[in-house]
DNA sequence: GACCCGGGTGACAGACTTGTCAACGGCGGG
DNA sequence: CCCGCCGTTGACAAGTCTGTCACCCGGGTC
């Protein structure tokens, strides 16, 4: 799900913006002011950042400044004055878009997509690393030493559940389910079969694995 | 040099553009309506397009969508119309940003700047290479020892699915959909036909692709 | 030590998928 | 009308994947 931090100081705008985005799909996070909203863009590392320029505690500029010390995230700006010069301060600050207050709801929703469409297109492959291996989830590719493994379409299944969920221990039924379907109760050797050869595939020592971990009587567990 | 390319069919703005763009160190393209344009941006590979959309010979979006086709250039939108609907379709077919006349050239520059900031992702070129030959997408092209080679509709199609998402994995299902419609789910036998007179017309050893490549169980890849 | 139990490993036959050849019918051009 | 091109379909050998079996190992229990 594609995360928004929204950063304005007015309630009520704040939480329309909210219930908009929310309604189309989005992850919103709100802060009131720039202190918190540096703090809050740290933590959750939104794709997108909506920035009302009229913060109590801050100049716009300086927010933007301070996010860009370290982020390229998309950051659109709001704000009410139209003067020309506040736009080209904000845009060369570092923010991507400019949206003059009152605005259209349908018109910074189409801008908001299309901030987020470069951020996708940009290419943020989320790459895991296990042991020397590489796993490309949205491209479906493995590397190893920097060539290719090949992974049959159950093995990808099967590593994709337990990647969804890092750390986490996915138990035996729920991984029978989700790969071979929900008839799947007790055939536990075919965890144990694929397991192995994923292990196979992606450990450095697969005898010792330290990414792909077994939970004896209980489940599979990825650890990052 | 950033390189420009201005789309516009009344000259005056044009030449306002372009010199306001040269004297800020860009490299500036004019073209006067659609074709021109789309054939310019194939030739050059501009770094920005500046598009007015009232063109003479096409719809403002169209060009958007013919230019997002095979590159995801950044795309300003001039148009004299103000009205939200314009710019959601505008920005939704594809581009980047969405300034009405009359502008300040001030900030249009500013936009600029933040257009081309990020801009540079590199590998966005309208031809492909694959085996002897090149596929040339924006114009609907492929040469192979210099001599064009002719593909159908449906080769077209298939072609051009897998050229934009170069690398990745596409499904069965997925390219069916794209290419023959939602109602086609288990026609894999469609695909294998495709796919190998692809490779026959484009891969230097049919029976050896490089490019092209099969993934058992799951769709097709292909490799740049 | 003997035994049991859950897990790891190698091998293999059957089922499924894929690449390829061949053929059919619709459609437009000469 | 005939012809060539294109999309669709059927059939089948070669190749790949899956499920299954037999067997091994290590730890805990008696």
């Amino acid at each position: 799900m594609i995360k928004i931090l929204v950063v304005d100081d007015e309630p009520q705008i704040a939480r329309a913006l909210r219930i908009n985005l929310s309604a189309h799909g989005y992850e919103v996070t709100t802060a009131p002011d720039g202190a918190q909203a540096l703090r809050a863009a740290a933590g959750v590392v939104p794709d997108l950042v909506v920035l009302d320029l009229g913060l109590p505690d801050m100049d716009g500029t300086e927010v933007i400044t301070g996010l860009r010390g370290w982020t390229s995230v998309p950051i659109l700006v709001l704000s009410g004055r139209a003067a020309s010069a506040e736009k080209i301060a904000a845009l060369d600050a570092g923010a991507d878009d400019y949206v003059t207050k009152p605005f259209d709801i349908g018109e910074l929703l189409a801008r908001v997509r299309a901030a987020t469409r470069r951020g996708n297109a940009a290419g943020d492959s989320p790459v895991t690393e296990i042991g020397g291996a590489t796993v490309n989830l949205a491209v479906r590719e493995v590397k190893r030493d920097g060539k290719e493994v090949r992974l049959t379409k159950t093995e990808w299944q099967l590593l994709e559940v337990l990647l969804r969920n890092p750390g986490k221990l996915v138990g035996q039924r729920e991984l029978l389910h989700r790969v071979w379907g929900p008839n799947y109760d007790r055939e536990t050797n075919y965890l144990r079969q694929y397991m192995a050869q994923l292990r196979r595939k992606l450990e450095a020592d697969p005898a010792r694995p330290v990414h792909l971990l077994t939970e004896p009587g209980m489940g599979y567990r990825f650890r990052p």
